[in-house]
DNA sequence: AACATACCCTGGGAGC
DNA sequence: TGCTCCCAGGGTATGT
């Protein structure tokens, strides 16, 4: 599931493989919902435009482009984006499809570029999407008007984050540090990770915690997203990319995804699977207690 | 404004 | 074996 760390990762792919390329045409296949994009528009703005740059804000990717637009890119959960030409690499949700021939079944938009290379937006769940907008509008879409600070730059510091999460004291930290209006590009793999490392339980209300908790938390989520992008992401498997890597920050990982195994901390205890926020949650017992009312 | 929940969508796994 | 049910989850919409 591709959060920060993946999409910056795909960031820096695509900013090396993709800028300088002009786009010669794109297609969709049986999901409009992923390409929702007016046809004069595409003609106009994206045939024939040059990429000049690959931008990130929070788990968007912008492609811009010299016609003015940008390319908008969200992969949710399950989307990924291979580049096929002289060298094949992708990045994002790990499926065969990174190493399949493409378009398969999950192929959604494919863009031809006039050197015949291409790039591939593959999506299971048809959740993510690509649209066409003017460079000059992307800060009014409304996720972007409402979207919180980006952790990792210098200005987003505790004296910055304590007041927006205090916004959401009546609810649970790990909802209010998915919540993106409050701090961007935290999903639920650095979630868990960071409350683990800060020794919070997931379902704490926000009021229980000092400011000292929640500047620490602030520390560590810097810190898991900055290994995380060090790391490659966490597209994992076997899926290599240009340079023979792969993402493999879940074999850091403490918590998520290791329900039942040991707990780094109390190698006698084991992590366990809980569920808060709707969302799948791994603590360890020992670590993270809940504080009573 | 804050909060919780349903929804979008497909595939994999559990349970029967 | 094949069926049904549940789960995965980012962001938006909806209702309280």
């Amino acid at each position: 599931m591709p959060e920060l760390p993946e999409v910056e990762t795909i960031r820096r792919g695509l900013n090396r493989l993709i800028v300088g390329k002009t786009i010669a045409r794109a297609r969709h296949y049986d999901s409009p919902k992923s390409f929702p994009n007016d046809s004069t528009a595409v003609a106009h703005f994206l045939y024939g435009a040059h990429i000049t740059a690959v931008r990130r804000r929070a788990k968007v990717l912008l492609i811009d482009l010299d016609t003015r637009y940008t390319l908008v890119v969200h992969l949710k959960m399950t989307g990924q984006l291979v580049f096929v030409g002289a060298e094949r690499w992708g990045g994002g949700h790990p499926t065969d499809s990174l190493i399949h021939e493409l378009p398969d079944r999950h192929t959604r938009v494919s863009i031809d570029f006039t050197d015949s290379s291409r790039l591939f937006f593959n999506d299971l769940r048809k959740f993510g999407w690509m649209k066409l907008y003017p460079t000059a509008e992307v800060p009014d879409i409304p996720f972007m008007r409402r979207v919180g600070p980006e952790p990792l730059d210098d200005s987003c510091s505790s004296a910055v984050f304590i007041p927006r999460i205090r916004r959401r004291n009546n609810t649970t930290v790990k909802a209010a540090i998915l919540d993106q209006s409050v701090i961007a590009g935290v999903g639920n793999i650095y979630a868990d990770e960071s409350l683990w490392l800060t020794r919070i339980h997931p379902a704490t209300r926000v009021r229980m915690l000092n400011d000292r908790q929640l500047a620490a938390l602030l520390t560590h989520i810097k810190n898991v997203l900055a290994l995380g992008i060090e790391m490659g992401g966490s597209t994992d498997k076997n899926y290599v990319d240009a340079e023979g890597n792969r993402g493999n920050y879940l074999q850091f990982a403490h918590v998520f995804r290791r329900e039942n195994q040991p707990c780094r901390r109390h190698p006698d205890l084991t992590i366990q699977k809980i569920r808060v926020a709707g969302r799948g949650t791994h603590i360890c017992p020992i670590c993270q207690v809940l504080p009573l009312e």
